[in-house]
DNA sequence: GCATATTGGTTCGGTTCCGTAACAGTATAA
DNA sequence: TTATACTGTTACGGAACCGAACCAATATGC
């Protein structure tokens, strides 16, 4: 089920949304950053900063500062694996779901205010 | 004609979206510069410095640095309003019509991919 | 055991962005 | 004319981010 949309109403979602995440002035996240966390949420685990930063195409101190500043958000979680103690593997939290969900239906209520 | 998403469809549509951005690594906008950009092209003129800064809820210099910086890319232009010369007014430019030409042809691409 | 490879983290100098405050130019009103 | 208000820009000190290079810990192959 995909979705059709004309190119004035694409730019107003993305505007909408764009907009009330610069204007409520929170502690918003870089585009990086909400690209790292969707990752996480969207595609399945397991996920190190090796491989993150590979699929984002991004260098690995990218990965390293991200993760700690959505760490201390407690947006994400890290922790060895325990099967190779080199890797570190990151993974969802509460709180991070949650942030996710509110991000969403704020797409969708924009999407179902979009006109003609 | 409004749409209408599902939470996991509306994130995984931003989650494309954002990726395709950042994964190029041109030189790319920062969310106020995007906010900022998609005002200037979707609301009425004209635009201000001031109006832009109340709009977004940022202050002006925020305003000023990004029209540097969007108008060394040529997405904007800025001149001095002949009625008020204090006023500067920021108007569309052929090279940033086509710059969100192509970024919503990428959001519609990305919207009629995602999954049921 | 020992050399090598791999992984994540840290350090470094440099760049960009931020908000506050001061500034220059222009309009308005007495 | 002169004082005041308004608009956009610039200085400034501080914070965040960047990539390259290096480091510490762990795994692997001989």
């Amino acid at each position: 089920m995909s979705i059709s949309l004309r190119p004035s109403q694409a730019l107003t979602l993305w505007h909408s949304v764009n907009l009330a995440e610069v204007r409520d002035s929170a502690p918003d996240l870089t585009m990086r950053q909400m690209a790292i966390l969707l990752t996480i949420y969207l595609d399945p685990p397991p996920h190190t900063v090796r491989g993150l930063a590979k699929h984002l195409n991004v260098t690995k101190p990218v990965i390293t500062r991200a993760l700690d500043t959505m760490g201390i958000m407690k947006l994400v979680s890290r922790h060895r694996d325990p099967r190779d103690r080199r890797n570190v593997i990151i993974s969802r939290t509460v709180n991070g779901a949650n942030y996710l969900e509110r991000f969403a239906d704020n797409i969708i209520a924009k999407g179902r205010e979009l006109p003609h």
